[in-house]
DNA sequence: GTCTATAGTGCGATAGAC
DNA sequence: GTCTATCGCACTATAGAC
């Protein structure tokens, strides 16, 4: 299993690999040509935009917000993307594509149904902790934008919880987990999952951690489809 | 246990005697002095409101938007309040009353703390059910908005958490639930409950009710804080 | 109590200079 | 490749007629 610091340089480095990607898919939009020259650029408004509309929302964010805060002119910002409503596209794009990635990676990495669904739950809070504000951006604001918009959300929402499922039904067909209803469990799990991302104030004023909320959340999901006596070496005896 | 449909009757009755408390509470902004033109219109103007916002947003929603919606006219609404922000600190006030008001009646109802804990559950889900325009706003478009409306929001977050942690707690001092940390379980709870307001379209599609729902929900949770041999009598043997 | 008309503001987007 | 200047538009909010 893999540590948050480890996982955090990872994330950071496929990073750029990505906007690279998105340069090339995106190359009608993006009126500049030098890929050194975009991806730098492209890496400043992502990541100003997400802090702009973490703080007052997408929607209120205007481009000349954008403008100020990345030191770029409204024109040089017309020249990476055809309006706003893209720009929120590329950066679902980005994330989806790395959650995609890093998720697979980490999973086929255990061997066992139990390892997996462990990994699955901590690489995805991991993931959001990293990513926070694209998560957010993601879930929050793609709601009332773009049908474009809206059906990534959706998508991404059913490709990670289609995650859960194929693994809950892996582990009751080896017999290794007992459960009725693979779908209800594992929209349970995204529920939980997303709460870290949709709830990080409270949280964070708590000082709870990312991985003490993980444990928590595999203490609970194992205690549904496990026996009892499996799960209590998990997390304590339970007691008090 | 009440039914969701009588449940449903009875939320529909306390809303006008909360639109008439909002009355008095922002009598310095409505201008209209008649109080049985002003609830009606109220009531007229939130439901177009909560409509109207939950297909585009409310920062996109206009207030012409809103003028087309209710038949009265841009001068008309002015007179209801003073701008876009106090009409959403009105809505989240009257959704908050009716909420606490409802939650409490129905907690008080159970004498035991099992019970307490499967009715808290069950009505914040009816709750969201009826009310879900207004649970849907309230969370997701407050958050960009005034100081005063991310306070509410974030108050009501806390406010239903805790009686959560206050029946979990309760229920551990009784010696009724075995579990060492009723803030993350409440946590795990208010999670739960939210997906099912902030995800409807995934549970529609899906033609999951209300109370399988609810009886899923409860069985995670009891499964936690009770032994295995008292939960596994609430939700089958849970064998597939 | 509700209407119409409009003032004033700030937005997204573009054209053309550098 | 980036900037400045500006256009046209939609919005919030108000003033005064009815």
């Amino acid at each position: 299993m893999i540590t948050f610091d480890v996982f955090k340089d990872m994330v950071m480095l496929s990073m750029e690999d990505i906007c690279k990607d998105i340069f090339r898919e995106f190359a009608d939009s993006i009126k500049i040509k030098k890929e050194k020259v975009v991806v730098k650029n492209l890496v400043t408004i992502f990541n100003a935009t997400l802090k702009l509309s973490h703080v007052k929302g997408f929607q209120a964010m205007s481009v000349r917000d954008l403008s100020h805060e990345t030191g770029l002119s409204m024109g040089a910002l017309y020249s990476y993307f055809k309006g706003k409503e893209e720009l929120i596209d590329m950066i679902q794009n980005q994330g989806l594509r790395l959650t995609k990635k890093i998720l697979h990676e980490q999973i086929e990495k255990e061997p066992g149904v139990r390892g997996k669904l462990q990994t699955a739950i901590r690489t995805h809070l991991y993931l959001s902790e990293v990513l926070h504000l694209w998560f957010y951006l993601s879930y929050m604001e793609a709601k009332n934008l773009s049908k474009d918009a809206q059906k990534n959300a959706m998508a991404n929402e059913l490709y990670t919880e289609k995650i859960f499922i194929d693994i809950l039904d892996e582990g009751r067909d080896l017999g290794e987990f007992i459960l009725d209803n693979s779908i209800l469990t594992a929209a349970v799990i995204k529920a939980v999952l997303q709460d870290w991302y949709l709830k990080r104030w409270k949280y964070s004023r708590r000082h709870i951690a990312v991985d003490e909320y993980a444990d928590y959340i595999i203490f609970v999901i194992e205690n549904v489809i496990l026996n009892r006596s499996e799960t209590s070496e998990k997390y304590g005896d339970n007691k008090n």
